[in-house]
DNA sequence: TATGAATGAGTGTTCATTCAT
DNA sequence: GATGAATGAACACTCATTCAT
């Protein structure tokens, strides 16, 4: 193996290693909040030894804020993307909301929404919040939703704010976790008519 | 002053100071869940000493723990007391929800809503939410959805269901804080048309 | 009343509390050792509020020295009188022995005992026992024990040594609290036959 | 270093850093007692830091309940060999007295003595010398003691009082440490005289 | 004088972070 | 790069002492 291929091979550990550690933390933080997650909690779910989380991040407020950086970026994308699904404006913002429920997807939100909402964050977090307000992400679905308002798929109402509060709710549902295990979330249908009347 | 004079005061003392700290400890507990709060901060808060505490409560945990479940207690009986409000099975509905999202209750339903989504909490928090789950407290609001379905003000759907997926979304916005400035929280009026389509 | 007798009323009353104070605390040191004594269990078991002790005595570590000092004085007196008991050398020592093992003196000597020989006690209380050593105190006892020896009462063997062993077995003893239930502690006649061969 | 040796290895670290702690812990314990001591003493004496106590024992308490089991197991088991021990009976005992008082085994026997006497301690010790009374731990040394009195080494009395006595005499000097200067602790001979008349 | 609520320095314990291997 | 033992600052809690009544 060429002196080349071994650097890459390491270079592919430590990324591999990286996004281990960082899916932990997600999954921790997501059920315990900042404060309430232990580092060495993070590394039994990595199954890695609590010393080389440090090898890869700075510190537990480092790993954090990357995480909500991260994610935030993520959110931001999905959300400009909104309007290249396929169907009407109607199908579309209802797939969006499907994605966010999504199993796979949860613990990334609710990390989100619980860095959002609670108050035991790192200063740099709630900075992020305050600077990207939910008012901004919601910007690329505003046309969308108008031109559903206009085929009477969606009912009148200023469109900042019906879906600023649209997605208030789908994201505070988010951090609902699997409580209720006789119904479960509220099945899109029924929470896409806060936008139909 | 008679020795029963004296003795009424220092009960008074006693409760007005317990009440004190117990209000405290909802407001930082509501914010910052339970392991993102120090004592020192409910002290603080309370504007006592941080020993103080320890008079009136035997730990953190205990005073956690006796705020959950007499607040679990006032929204039981809440709940309860819903039929006997004015109005059509709407309008008791309607007044239900705008009191749960009212600022002075907040920080109760905040408080609740994290201890029990959040999974750094005492043990015995769990087993209580376990034991009082949201379809227990849900069962007085019942009979009257369903009243209300009959009159053709709620749309049709099993009222069990659709109370449980109602009151997850009330619920789940509580956790919101102030943090939307622009438009706040949604309105009640947008909300209720989850069951109403 | 007088003002005469009405000032000494108030000085019979603290009189009385200081020496009722004194006796709990007595009980109480001599028990859990100084560390091991926490003034409100002092106060409980004097039947007072946790702070009249204070007003009392400056500090717990001046009621605890003042104990010390006092009983220190009484037992050097003690010691003093033994030659002026009736009886033989041997009676009398056997007498004092007695005395030392009473169940009403014991806690003195209890607390005397613990102390002596534990470290966790103010400064001031280890330098009042390396002042005033077992040696001192034993003192008036050697005439007697010599005594006892030339009318072959006692064994030989060099006095101050054999005393002051023979004391610091019976000082030791104190310490046992009421343990052995069976047996108690040992009888004066098997002690002294440390000293009778 | 193959994997096994290397788990070996911290398996020997941490006998050796948890053998280090008790052994600091049992000399404080011995000298200041269970309340006297603070969990920052014993890390000095060890020569480690604060927190690192708590990997190897749960809580101060823990470590000096440990501690007690195991010196009471020790002394047990010490006890019951003393009849394998070369010569008579006389000899037997007066080696054991010997070792006991001996300054090596000094701090496990203080520690035992105090536990046993002072009201300090956790409940949990004060119920295992409830269970294992001194009569318990005296009655291999009864056989002895008895062998003894018929050959005439030992002077007549019921066996297990005599025993009872001398050992609480015995155990009693052992808080004693180093108080008295010049003549220390009493001789082993003229102890035994206690059994010998 | 007497009470007990209140304080805060100090103690036991936890946990993010470092470091020897 | 990986481990887990070790550190020490920070936190929960205790208790001698003060102070308002």
């Amino acid at each position: 193996m060429s002196p080349l291929n071994r650097q890459q091979q390491l270079d592919q550990i430590r990324d591999e290693r990286r996004e281990q550690i960082k899916q932990a933390a997600l999954k921790m933080f997501a059920r315990r909040g900042y404060t309430g997650t232990k580092t060495s909690m993070i590394a039994k779910e990595a199954s890695i030894s609590e010393g080389l989380i440090y090898r890869y991040f700075n510190s537990k407020e480092e790993l954090f804020i990357t995480l909500v950086q991260e994610l935030m970026e993520e959110a931001r994308s999905e959300l400009e993307n909104v309007g290249y699904l396929p169907g009407t404006p109607f199908e579309q913002i209802r797939t969006l909301t499907k994605h966010m429920l999504d199993e796979d997807n949860m613990h990334a939100f609710m990390l989100m929404e619980r860095a959002r909402t609670a108050e035991d964050v790192p200063e740099k977090v709630t900075q992020i919040f305050e600077g990207v307000s939910t008012n901004v992400l919601i910007e690329p679905i505003i046309p969308i939703f108008v031109k559903g308002q206009e085929s009477g798929e969606f009912s009148p109402g200023e469109p900042r704010r019906m879906l600023s509060w649209y997605f208030t709710i789908i994201n505070s549902l988010l951090t609902q976790d699997e409580i209720d295990e006789e119904y479960g979330l509220p099945d899109v249908d029924v929470l896409i008519r806060i936008l139909t009347n």
